[in-house]
DNA sequence: GTTAGCACTCAACTCATGCGAGTGCTAACG
DNA sequence: CGTTAGCACTCGCATGAGTTGAGTGCTAAC
């Protein structure tokens, strides 16, 4: 519904307040060579784009500065994506390719190269449990009333949990238990174990092992999927303090105290990791209050060809959205090669 | 060698700057109850301590404000430590006896309630590996190249490394090495770890395992105790925000940088954990400068009686040095009496 | 030794002023 | 009719002068 010209200067107009993070005046835009007209004309334009809803003025002889309804346009209709360059591209791959053996070592690293590549701040999420099953079930005692649970899944992540043992349960109950386990539950999807537990293993509990009850209700603690927490890697956090529309300090605590609060980060997240493909969250579209002047971008990683962890990056809603959704792209790309060499 | 006039008029200056954050005149001290002088009197004593080097003067005009020095003689003479409420105390016991059963919980529990009673930002070591000694030892295979080695200490922590499995070797070698490791070296300190297995494990595989090198060098790496990291858990960091003297974001930037850089702060808080006790560092006394107008307040805690890790506080210089002393004191004493649980 | 009094200092606040970047509107131009 | 030059107008911001007030140092008196 906007003229080609309306686009061209809203276009404009976007990149230069990216750049600058300053109001932008007709004159500058004008004196772009890309739009041909007059600072008289172009103003024209941008009171209909104003009036449209994709610009705002701070006050009355200032510039003009997009609006959400702006950015939003401007992600979906008018950004370049071929802003990045070769070598940078090289820079992502040499950085991701080398010798890494661990899952979590490969994602931290990835957040680590985006927040700096970028100079915003990176939120990535650990896979999800879907396509990870049991590798080994291990229970070791530490004293008589207390042991730890060890899970290792196929992707080579370890978990373990403290758990109590119930009292009257002996050694060899416990070595039974860890051995039935391990003969039925190998190879079983992590979020399908507590549903086997019951389905499969309860019985057979109950003709070996004495105090089955106990027993039963400490591995159900143990092996419940909803406990296991995914985990939050973030880097660059810091970086929210060097743009200018942080310099407020009450601001950017907003920011970083919502940072620091897990659950809500996981929440965030994951609302976006439904749809696949690079998802952009301008502003107030981001429900938290914190962050109404951030741009949440995310992507998602894959094994086995599924969607199973999210990575992201949040930054002022002047974002080099180009930039960042270039990399972004790239590195998701990256990660899901390197870790399917872990499946 | 000051006098005990100039003593209380410097306690309560110190006092007086850390509850307002603004320079101190002498009219402000003369009408507190405890000092019955009048403002010249009190003005004499500013200026011949200001000429001591106890006190610093912003500008001409402006009241005093204790420097390095002063809080340096505040903190060692000064300062009383009863100013903490016994209903506090039994808030701080009544957190940490909750029911926690992994010293790493302890610890991250530790860290909030330290940080949210301050509300400072609270730096917590976790157990160095003298006193923990090997529970159990695995190694699980995840493909033919790669496995995972799981170590378990005497204390419940768990810690897990990839490692690439040599060519050629079979599950069985695996096996083999996996029992020689636990039957000999179980009970042993973690430190000792890497010398036992050159004295005592290194034969017994010449004999029964092939590949007997390469495996000794996978087990070289996988025992190393230096790459085995000591972890650091940190609290609080947004309290920084809220100092009046770091609503200068450039200022706070640094401090916030380098509470990422884990290895500086690991360096920075094992300094002070050599001598027992509680440990006062006042700004300078830090070597970074970027936390030159900070203080770090460090205590230790132990097990079996040995300090085996650390816990501390950072803030402005202007600190409650009273409060944050005496909850830090109560804090590691109690963690002390936790932690022993799990030995 | 202590204190009242007073002149002095200096950051911080307030207010008027001018500047300049930028706008909106109108009229002229091709 | 779309485009542009010109001009009056707006308003944030920087500058500088004037004022205030907290606080000092010094001197002289108690």
């Amino acid at each position: 519904m906007l003229t080609e010209r309306q686009r061209m200067i809203l276009n404009a107009i976007v990149d230069d307040y990216i750049r600058s993070a300053e109001p932008v005046g007709s004159r500058s835009i004008s004196k772009r060579g890309d739009v041909g007209y007059s600072p008289a004309t172009i103003r024209n334009e941008m009171a209909d784009l104003e009036e449209l809803g994709f610009l705002e003025q701070p006050h009355t002889s200032a510039g003009r500065i997009p609006s959400h309804k702006g950015y939003r346009y401007y992600v979906d209709h008018l950004v370049s994506l071929n802003s990045i360059k070769p070598s940078e591209i090289q820079v992502i791959k040499s950085f991701l390719t080398e010798k890494l053996n661990a899952m979590e070592q490969v994602i931290q690293h990835a957040g680590t190269v985006l927040s700096q590549m970028t100079s915003y701040t990176s939120i990535l999420l650990g896979p999800e449990v879907f396509n990870t099953s049991l590798r080994h079930f291990q229970l070791l005692p530490l004293n008589e009333n207390r042991a730890v649970a060890i899970i290792v899944t196929s992707t080579g992540q370890v978990e373990n949990k403290p758990v109590s043992i119930p009292a009257g349960v002996s050694m060899s109950d416990l070595e039974k238990v860890v051995n039935i386990l391990n003969s039925k539950l190998v190879g079983v999807p992590l979020y399908k174990l507590k549903s086997r537990l019951y389905s499969e293993i309860a019985q057979e509990m109950q003709k070996n092992v004495s105090h089955y009850e106990e027993m039963l209700q400490l591995l159900d603690a143990t092996l419940d999927s909803e406990q296991r927490d995914q985990k939050v890697f973030l880097s660059g956090t810091t970086n929210m303090l060097t743009q200018p529309e942080f310099k407020d300090i009450d601001k950017v605590k907003d920011i970083l105290d919502l940072l620091e609060e897990t659950p809500t980060l996981l929440k965030m997240m994951s609302e976006s990791s439904k749809s696949s493909g690079i998802q952009v969250r301008i502003g107030t579209e981001n429900t938290h209050e914190a962050i109404a002047n951030c741009s949440l971008i995310t992507a998602t990683y894959s094994l086995d060809g599924e969607a199973v962890g999210t990575i992201g990056i949040l930054g002022p809603t002047r974002m080099e959205y180009a930039r960042v959704i270039s990399i972004l792209d790239i590195i998701s790309k990256n990660m899901s090669t390197i870790l399917s060499r872990f499946v």
